[in-house]
Formats: structure tokens, C-alpha cells, sequence
DNA sequence: TGACCCAATGAAGGCGCTTTCATTGATTTC
DNA sequence: GAAATCAATGAAAGCGCCTTCATTGGGTCA
């Protein structure tokens, strides 16, 4: 942290005249410049180890001079490797990927590769046109996101022989290479919080459970402790809602003018959560005194809102950090890749209350 | 938004058996099955209108059959083109650039263009390395964030002849093409209205100034005016450090504890402005009643937290947008790019309020 | 009907790089 | 001291696609 008075440099850049179009230095200028061949050149730019001491200084100089960088179409044609590895999330607007995905990059960063970046909006159809844009492009894996998609995509990896991780979920008894969180599992723990806590009535404000693995176990991981518990999952209103802070509102709004009262409002990430906290303050409702409200994802946001939100705490960094690793060992080596469950923690905070704050019993 | 019971489909997907390596089809072997050439396959898919129904047909049944896509590093070093803009950010971490890097990519997208994102972590060195990475991926445009960067950096786009635009900034008389908003001037009329309502103590939570011209100019916008207004701009306590909400905290404690007691403190972004208000409330001071608070960038966490943060909106989506429509006119006529100052509003809320409602008059 | 033009297509070169194979001295081995 | 080995380098063949140039077979015009 630098702390400081009224002092900065203002160094406007003055746009210098537009350079004539001198033609780009290719690999075979370097050698001439070098007084080698072009495949002298090659090696010392990817084995250095087989050229010697000398011609290795002639070269780079010669690099140098020219500002010579190699074409990367043409390497990845006559080398069937680009160092890159593709991610596709379902978006990139909200936090929900933001922190995981900025680790996974750096960890990439260390080992040399470039990170692509393409989102799908949750649309399957998108997902798919993506992972064949990348593929083209000559990504050497792939990052997904979740279980779900069409099966066609998993069989074009395969059939191109494109190791593929996925992140953000991690089920059981699936064979699919995937580091990320038992997403049923977590929100059960914390809806076993919640009915310890002697809830009885809940309403839920799920994403779009279609297609999406993630969310269509975040809503399993609470209805089923529901039902063991003795609650009618039937009696529970359930909105399906886009991630979105307005969406989250909407729904809370819908929800409570229902008719359930419910005591509690599980929603399926913090986003939702975040969106119905604002709805109950703007309709004068008091968190958690008269209802409750739960998130999923312990993002930054959580931490913000007032009061602050009872979410789902999970490891994104190191998330991104560990499928970096392990899809690189995959692509290098050609092996299977290994699934990681990731713990996530339950995190209690000042949205949530014992029912006796919230409602008188029965 | 879907209301619905608990219903729901569980595909759990049984991963196939690895496919053997089947060769990947190539130009040529499509225009084998289709019984044309290669030049004739080409031109189909790329100048359809030069190719007779008939065999356009065979074509497209053949590539089709084979599940044929072009090769991308192929079609780069042949044509000269890659359909790809760049785009190098600070950073991915949190929303500053999220939704208008979101609003850019969709916009190129229409526009049939891939978008290619770096970050570079506010690093200089990083940047310009990012630049050459997808300038050597063959990207036929690059989007940079503000104006401040290696001299070089500029000079090696200008000599390969890549198309840039600059954006999140914008700024009279200079003569780099740069869609975005003037940080200085907004700063100021906030400013104006942080005067305008009384306050005369002081202080600052500025992003790192050096090599980042918006921080800087945001700096500027507030010390201009409080010269202007009788204010010794060294009687100002100015803290800089990276964007970050937990940084945000420390500067906002380190201030309030260094005894210049002032009335309101105002801060390059609203990263920094939530960490400073979530610090107050755990230090027990009230916003605005002990201390104001403002921010600058108009991202989602400024209407979260509580109370609401006044802020400098800022049209990020139609920055986006614009950007977009711009950069993919420069690559694709070769002319020079234009300028476009959008408009920042002051947004007040209620972490800000009159002198009067903060400290009695001295 | 002959000279021309045009639409449709094919042949072939080249984009910039990697990599196999061959070549050349120099060094080592028996 | 001759044979075998090795390190260092060069020559050349692609990688998959686009694009220029040439060719062909109708139509068009006078």
C-alpha cells in the first residue's frame, strides 16, 4: 500500500507517425541474418540443448535485432501442439467463475500455456459451437463446466483425441476427469444446518435446473433432506430463475406474495440470494427476523450484503489452480485424468436465524 | 423464470469408450468425397457465390458426412485473417471489466468474430507480452484498456499494422482512437457535488497511478476542483493501492485513524469504496452520519452494499458494444479508428450526504 | 457462324514453421 | 591408425488451406 501526496507523472503518449508496412521477419529472415539455417533456427528457439554455445548467441542476437516472434499458425500446422488450452464457462458477466478461471490462467501462465476463454451464455448449442471454435483453433484441452451437455461433444473430443477436464462438479461414480464439489452433497449439509435450526416452511429460488447439472443438484440437496425430515417436497414452492441479481428479486417477490410464508429461502447461488435480499428490504421485510435467506458459491458478494449471507463456501482458487495442473499432466502426458472432490464449507452468517426469530411455532 | 415442483430429468452421462484416433478430416478429403477440388471445396466456404448449386450441394453433404471444420492455423497462414480480435484486460477478478468485456464479445460475435481475452494484472511487462501473444495468434485487431502503456507497445502494433482501440478511457487531444469516458472530468462533477453538499476534510482512496492514466486522472478529478474550491490539495490524505475490496478496508482504517478527521472519503472505484464501507461498519461508524463514502465505476456491488453507494456510472454495455462495432470497422475497411467520449453520470445514493448531517460546522 | 465473354472449375504455388534424414568433421575406441 | 561414434548442422518434405492463373464449355453479339 503506497501512500502518498499530489504527485504523478503525466506522460500523454504522443501518437508517432504510422510506420511503413515493413513486411513481418519470418523465421527463414532470422537464419539469414544468422548466417544459419532456418531449421538451426527452429532448434534454437524449442531445443536449445541441440545447438551449440555459439551459434545459440548468433541467433538470438539475430532474434533481437529483427524482433522476430514465430507465427503461431504456422507452428501450431508444422507442430501439431499451440500451447493453449480452452475454457468455456457458461458466462463470464456475474463472479461466479471470475475468481476460479483468473487462477486456473495463472496456473497455466507457469506452465507455459495460453488460456482461451469462450462463454455460452448456458446455452448448450453455443457450449457446443465453442468447443468446436476452440478445437479448430488448436486447443490442446479443454475446460468444462459441469457435467451436462450434449453427448455428441463429449464423442468429438474423443474422437479428436482432446483430453478434457471438467470443473465445478464432482459426482460419484463418474467416470468423466472432473475437480470440483459434490454440489447435492453440499447443499444438503447446508439444509441439515437449516432444519436444525427447526425451519419448517421453505420456498427455494433455483437456477435453471435444465441442462445444468450444478443446479438441478443444488435443488436435489434440499429437497431430499426436506423429504427425510417429514417436509412434502410438493408443498414447496420452487422458482426456476436465470442467474441473475434482478431474477433473485423477482422471485423472492413472487415468492412471498405466494402465500406460504415460508420461513426460509434457499436460493441456488449467492447471485439469486443477493437479488432476494434487496426484494425483502425494498418490501420492508427484515432478514433474518422474518425470513431467512440462503446462497451458494461465497462469493465476494456474499460478504457484502446486509446482513451477510449464509452461503456455501467454495475453494474457487484452488479449484482453478489444481485443473490447470492436472489438464496439463493430461495433455503432456497423455493419461487419464483423475477426479478431485474438492471440500466446499458451509457458512453461517446473519441472513439465516433459528425459526424462533422468525416466526412463532404452530 | 419457470415455476415449477421438483421435477427433473437426471441424464447421468455414461462416458463411451475411447474412440480409436480416427485422422481429423482435412480440406481435401471433403472435396474426394464430394468428387470436386480442393479450390472448389474452398470457395464454397468461403465465396459460395462463385460455385454453381449443384456442387455447393455436394459440398455441404460431404462436410456434413466427414464432420469436416477448417483448420484454423492453416486458413490463418493462408489468408492473412483469423476472424479474431484481442482483447488484454487488467484483470478478470472482479466486475470492473466483466460486463463490458461480456457486451464486446457478443457484439463481435454478430459481427462473426471470435474474441480472444488476456489479462495482465495491471503489469506493464505482462501486457505487452499479452500483445505479442495474440498479435503472433494472427489477431486481426486489439482491444486495450486506457491509454498509458510502453511506448513500444504502440510502435509494434503501428509496424505490423494491427488495428487498436483503446476503451474505459477517453480523453481530449489525444489522438489515439479510444472509446470510452473522460475518468477526470466525471471525477470532477462528482467532486462538484461532494463540494456542492458542504464537505471540506478530505481524503482519498486512489488506485495505483503509476502506469494506470484512469487512476490517475480520477486522482486528478478530485484534487483539481478542491484547489479550485480553496482546499490545499497536501492537506489531503491520498492513499494508493490495488484495487481490491480488503485494501479498500485497510486504506479507509489507516485514514481514519491518521487524525485529519475528515468529513468524506471519496475513491477511485467502487472496489475500494465497499471495502472502505464494510471497514466502517466493523470500525462502528455510521455512513454517511460519521463519514461519506464514494466510488466511481457503477458496478452491481455499488447498489448491494448498505447503504448504496454514490458512485460515477458509467455505460460499460454500450462501451462494449461500440468498441466492437468500431474495432471490426477498422480491420475490416483498414481505416483510421474513431474516437467516441460516452457520457458517465453521477449516481448519488446514500453513502453520501451533506456536511451539515456529518460533522457540526467548525 | 465466328469472335468474344463469362461462369465454373482445376492445377499448383506458397504461407512460416517443424522435423526427419543425411552430411560433415571431430572425437573416441580397440 | 582405422573404424566407429557423436555432436552440430543443413536440405527438404510436408502441415492444411487460400488464391492466382489457366482451362473449359456454354452463351452472346454482330
Amino acid at each position: 500500500m503506497v501512500v502518498s501526496r499530489y504527485e504523478m507523472r503525466c506522460n500523454a503518449i504522443s501518437p508517432s507517425v504510422m510506420t511503413s508496412q515493413t513486411s513481418v521477419p519470418t523465421l527463414d529472415d532470422v537464419a539469414k541474418a544468422a548466417g544459419v539455417s532456418p531449421a538451426t533456427v527452429s532448434r534454437s528457439l524449442n531445443n536449445p540443448g541441440l545447438v551449440s554455445k555459439n551459434t545459440l548467441e548468433k541467433v538470438q542476437s539475430a532474434v533481437e535485432a529483427l524482433g522476430y516472434a514465430p507465427n503461431f499458425g504456422a507452428r501450431a500446422m508444422a507442430s501439431k501442439r499451440t500451447m493453449t488450452i480452452g475454457a468455456i464457462i457458461p458466462t463470464m458477466e456475474n463472479a461466479i467463475f471470475a475468481r476460479g478461471i483468473q487462477a486456473f490462467q495463472e496456473k497455466l501462465h507457469q506452465h507455459g500455456y495460453t488460456l482461451l476463454v469462450a462463454s455460452s451464455s448456458y446455452d448448450p448449442e453455443i457450449e457446443a459451437e465453442q468447443v468446436r471454435a476452440l478445437v479448430n483453433r488448436g486447443a490442446d484441452g479443454i475446460l468444462l463446466i459441469g457435467y451436462w451437455r450434449e453427448e455428441g461433444i463429449y464423442d468429438f473430443l474423443k474422437k479428436r483425441n482432446i483430453p478434457f477436464l471438467l470443473a465445478w462438479a464432482w459426482a460419484a461414480n463418474n467416470a468423466l476427469p472432473a475437480i470440483g464439489f459434490d454440489n447435492r452433497a453440499s447443499m444438503s449439509r447446508l439444509c441439515a444446518k437449516v432444519l436444525e435450526m427447526g425451519h419448517r416452511r421453505f420456498a427455494v429460488i433455483s437456477g435453471i435446473v435444465e441442462g445444468n447439472d450444478r443446479a438441478a443438484n443444488r435443488l436435489k440437496g434440499i429437497l431430499e433432506p426436506l423429504k427425510l425430515a417429514g417436509v412434502d417436497p410438493d408443498t414447496v414452492p420452487i422458482i426456476q430463475t436465470p442467474y441473475d441479481i434482478d431474477n433473485g428479486a423477482d422471485a423472492f417477490e413472487t415468492i412471498m406474495k405466494g402465500g406460504s410464508d415460508p420461513t426460509v429461502v434457499m436460493c441456488g447461488n449467492d447471485v439469486l440470494a443477493v437479488g432476494a435480499i434487496q426484494r425483502a428490504k425494498e418490501m420492508g421485510l427484515r432478514i433474518p427476523e422474518d425470513v431467512s435467506i440462503t446462497g451458494f458459491d461465497g462469493i465476494e458478494l456474499a460478504r457484502i450484503v446486509t446482513p451477510k449471507l449464509t452461503t456455501v463456501d467454495v475453494p474457487h482458487a484452488e479449484m482453478g489452480r489444481r485443473a490447470a495442473d492436472e489438464l496439463v499432466r493430461m495433455v503432456e502426458t497423455g493419461e487419464q485424468g483423475q477426479s478431485v472432490e474438492l471440500r466446499s464449507t458451509v457458512k453461517l452468517e446473519g441472513s439465516l436465524s433459528p425459526r424462533a426469530a422468525n416466526t412463532p411455532p404452530e
